[in-house]
RNA sequence: GGCGGGUUGCCCGAGCGGCCAAUGGGAGGGGACUGUAAAUCCCCCGGCUCUGCCUUCGAAGGUUCAAAUCCUUCACCCGCCA
């Protein structure tokens, strides 16, 4: 089975340039690029589809370009949006360049000679740029009516208006895939399905500029069962960057998969093979309460993000947590181990131990005092695994294990530690 | 530029002087059932020093014993006319 088959079987194929062609064009190595704009510190679990994509097709040959927004993340990409971004601060763009430049590398291979990776930022070869130059050079290639035309830029006028810097937008994007033709001889950009015109626009660009021909190929919106957006949980996006989301937080996302969805993401995010997921599938029909297709795409997406002795060290931690409530069993190390994964607070030995509801509230597992009660009363809080309904309900060092460490809970998988130092 | 309509809690959306922390739905949270799943059922869903108090209904002032509700100004949105 070919790349493109395969990435047909996985669903990962939204819409493509004339597919003859682009298939034709795919038996020789070529050059490819997605990019990626600096709109936070990092990277999340939705742009992971595309990236994986894009390693998907360095594994086959193709020489991959991951482009860095430097200069599209200052004005902003209008598609999917349905209002004005605000602007960041040059700095910050900066920083999150840099940022998500090291985050791209670590999906891609550097080493191989052949179709050795390659990390772009197109502020390079944007901020030479004059603004008259812009224009005559590349603007008089544009038509206005085309661009107004776009359903990135038409639902925006709906909508309530788009900012000229906005709408200038495609032309930059556009920009960016020439310069990647000229330079690179990269002919086929990659994207989401939002950024089909964004992709098209370019390609005109290259036609009339450079008399070239390439490809566009899209990735389809990535969407789950009960219809809430991929990638987001109640306290915000699945980041990559550890620090924003934790490997244990991150585990624990795929972990708790929908099972109407687990084979699907398989498809998508694993590099196992049909034969492999197909096995995954099978398991998962005939016991889903074992989670094997879960535990699967849990460890295989946080080995790839945040190495497998990571992995290992939160699965273990999730392992020892979840167990049948005899937290008071584990030796001390182990219990460490596991709640060095989870948020924790600090308490003073020296300090008086703050109430229960205090507690809860101070670990951030509640958003305020008042929720905190709220999930006491209705049986929701739990120390050490047991249930605690008392509001009033005042911890004792005693109730430390080894001495040290509590283990608060809320609800069924919310935990967070206390450290007694 | 003129006239009219709008701006309510995370979102949608009622309320149009006191009975309003504000109907209803969605999202979210807890419980039961389970498998750290889904569906279903029950409950909760501004904050706090919690039988009470404080802050919310675009912003700032004002009228009133009392305002999300009335008046004034400002900002933004949406219609119609020019």
């Amino acid at each position: 089975m070919n790349l493109f088959e395969d990435l047909r079987w996985r669903g990962l194929v939204a819409q493509s340039t004339d597919e003859a062609a682009l298939l034709d064009s795919l038996k020789k190595p070529i050059t490819l690029y997605v990019g990626f704009d600096p709109t936070a510190a990092s990277l999340h679990v939705g742009n992971l589809v595309v990236l994986l994509v894009l390693r998907r097709f360095q594994l086959a040959g193709h020489t991959p370009i991951a482009l860095v927004g430097g200069a599209t993340g200052l004005v902003g990409d209008p598609s999917g949006r349905n209002d004005e971004r605000t602007l960041n601060s040059s700095e910050i763009v900066e920083e999150w360049v840099a940022r998500i430049r090291k985050q791209v590398s670590a999906f891609l291979n550097f080493e191989d000679a052949a179709n050795k990776a390659i990390v772009v930022n197109n502020l390079d070869w944007t901020s030479p740029l004059s603004a008259i130059e812009f224009l005559r050079d590349i603007g008089k290639h544009f038509s206005v009516n085309q661009m107004l035309s776009k359903d990135s830029v038409s639902s925006r006028l709906e909508a309530g208006g788009i900012s000229y810097t906005e709408f200038s937008y495609q032309v930059l994007q556009s920009y960016d895939f020439l310069e990647l033709f000229r330079r690179h001889d990269c002919t086929l950009q990659l994207g989401g399905s939002d950024q089909w015109g964004n992709i098209v626009a370019g390609l005109d660009l290259i036609r009339r500029v450079e008399s070239g021909s390439g490809h566009a190929l899209t990735v389809p919106l990535l969407t789950k069962s009960d219809g809430t957006k991929f990638g987001k949980t109640a306290s915000g996006s699945v980041w990559l960057d550890p620090e924003m989301t934790s490997p244990y937080a991150f585990f624990q996302y795929w972990l708790n998969t929908d099972d109407k969805d687990v084979i699907n993401f398989l498809k998508v995010f694993s590099f196992k093979s049909h034969e492999e997921i197909t096995e995954l599938e099978n398991a998962h029909l005939a016991n889903p309460g074992l989670r094997e297709a879960h535990r699967a795409l849990a460890r295989e997406l946080t080995s790839l993000v945040h190495t497998e002795e990571v992995t290992t060290r939160v699965e273990a931690a999730a392992r020892a947590l979840f167990g049948q409530g005899d937290l008071t069993e584990l030796d001390e190390a182990t219990l460490a181990g596991a709640l060095a994964e989870l948020p924790r607070t600090i308490v003073s030995k020296n300090d008086e131990i703050p109430t229960w509801v205090d507690l809860l509230a101070a670990t951030g597992v509640v958003d305020s005092k008042s929720a905190a009660r709220r999930i006491v009363k209705e049986g929701g809080a739990y120390l050490n695994n047991q249930k605690i309904s008392g509001e009033d309900f005042a911890p004792q060092k005693s109730d430390f294990l080894c001495g040290k460490y509590a283990v608060l809970r809320k609800g069924k998988r919310d935990l967070a530690a206390v450290e007694l130092v």
